[in-house]
DNA sequence: CCAAAAGTGTTGAAACTACACCCATGG
DNA sequence: CCATGGGTGTAGTTTCAACACTTTTGG
């Protein structure tokens, strides 16, 4: 490294929003400060990015130590730099936005330090982390309708009226039964696994065939819901 | 400010992705490095971020003082942190991308240190400066379709002609002149200034009406093309 | 056979596509 | 009156939304 500079520099922390669906709605993990500032508040995983580490690598790490959690999606939200978001000084935040399966989601809610919360329901937040949720969720709610992005909120085998009733909570509105399934099954993404589930009538259980979906968007192919 | 930490911090940086229509073609405004490293070689516009800026400010003063120019659109791309992407150390650096209007873009492209490349001519690049630009491209190319960004690219007033060619440009495809016509009208966001350019045939001149876009996209409005 | 939840068919309206055509102006 | 480019109209097809309907299972 031949060339250097001595200047002064902001810190540099990233926070991850991770979303997952539960009992019918939106929740996101945050966690309780231990150290000041804030301390006590409900915050966001995160912490400082390390010189060794790439952005994701550093969310990555930071979601494991804090809430022992690997999530099914990863991916750069924003970055938030206003000069007065920390009272500590000039610390940027790299936001990311994760997803988790439902199943996981709940284990990990057990934890004192760590839980999920409703989206409706969030308590006081420390530094700027209500904004960055909004940007998530909003960034969350349009992506997963031109991405197929909600299958990681689902368990691997899922039924159609499963996945209706994720695209209902995501979306916020109702969607007509014949219409959606119409609509999904037309794409050609499920894999029937030939299994049902065990409700009062057992319902065909799919998989998103990630394979094919790469297959179709490199002949332009474009998932929309 | 009570708290304050000393540990090693990264550097962090801004580039902006600056896309223009000129000639028939998209390009992209790029400076010749003045200094090590990659000194000599073609570059995005940009510098490190100071203490008592934004982010967006200081995207704003690096372009301001680099190139002499105030872009009509900026926006956030994404935040470059891999470890070994710049010789001297670690270094950040949040992209952002900018549209100029065209007849701006032709000022600005006389300076020696500054000028407009093609996007299927560029020359080496400094830094992942390339991969921050295809990403720029890409995010420019899809976001045009769902978006009322593509008026930032060209004249306050303009004529259907104008825009049917910058859209086809950059989406990369012909575009039937009677459907886009129709379309485009049909969302009601152009005003009719009554003008007329001096072609052959003298074609009527719109403006892009921001206020009724605002207007309806509180409504639920989503502009798509 | 009834309740509950899974799964389907039909139809009219709306949007999209392709393509042919007309119109205004300068030379 | 012709070339150039601006500006429609229409018809066939595809997609979409609404809604009523049938099927399977447990009790």
């Amino acid at each position: 490294m031949s060339y250097t500079y001595s200047h002064p520099r902001p810190s540099v922390t990233v926070d991850a929003c991770v979303f997952g669906v539960d009992a019918g709605a939106l929740k996101i993990l945050l966690i309780r400060r231990a150290q000041p500032p804030f301390k006590g508040s409900w915050a966001l995983p995160g912490g400082f990015v390390q010189m060794g580490e790439s952005l994701e690598e550093s969310a990555r790490r930071e979601l494991s130590e804090e809430t022992g959690f690997a999530p099914a999606y990863l991916e750069q939200l924003y970055t938030f730099g206003d000069v007065k978001r920390d009272p500590r000084g000039r610390v940027i935040s790299v936001a990311y936005l994760a997803l988790a399966k439902l199943a996981e989601a709940k284990a990990a809610s057990d934890a004192d330090e760590a839980r999920w919360w409703a989206l409706d329901e969030l308590p006081d937040l420390a530094f700027d982390h209500g904004e960055i949720i909004r940007m998530a969720k909003k960034r969350l709610r349009a992506k997963v309708r031109y991405a197929p992005i909600g299958f990681d909120l689902l368990p691997r085998q899922f039924s159609l009226v499963e996945l209706q009733a994720l695209y209902e909570i995501l979306l916020g509105r109702g969607v007509d039964k014949a219409n959606f399934r119409k609509k999904v099954l037309g794409m050609g993404l499920l894999k029937d696994t030939g299994k049902h589930s065990d409700a009062v009538r057992p319902a065909r259980l799919y998989e998103f065939d990630a394979a094919e979906y790469e297959r179709l968007s490199r002949r332009g192919f474009n998932f929309e819901l």
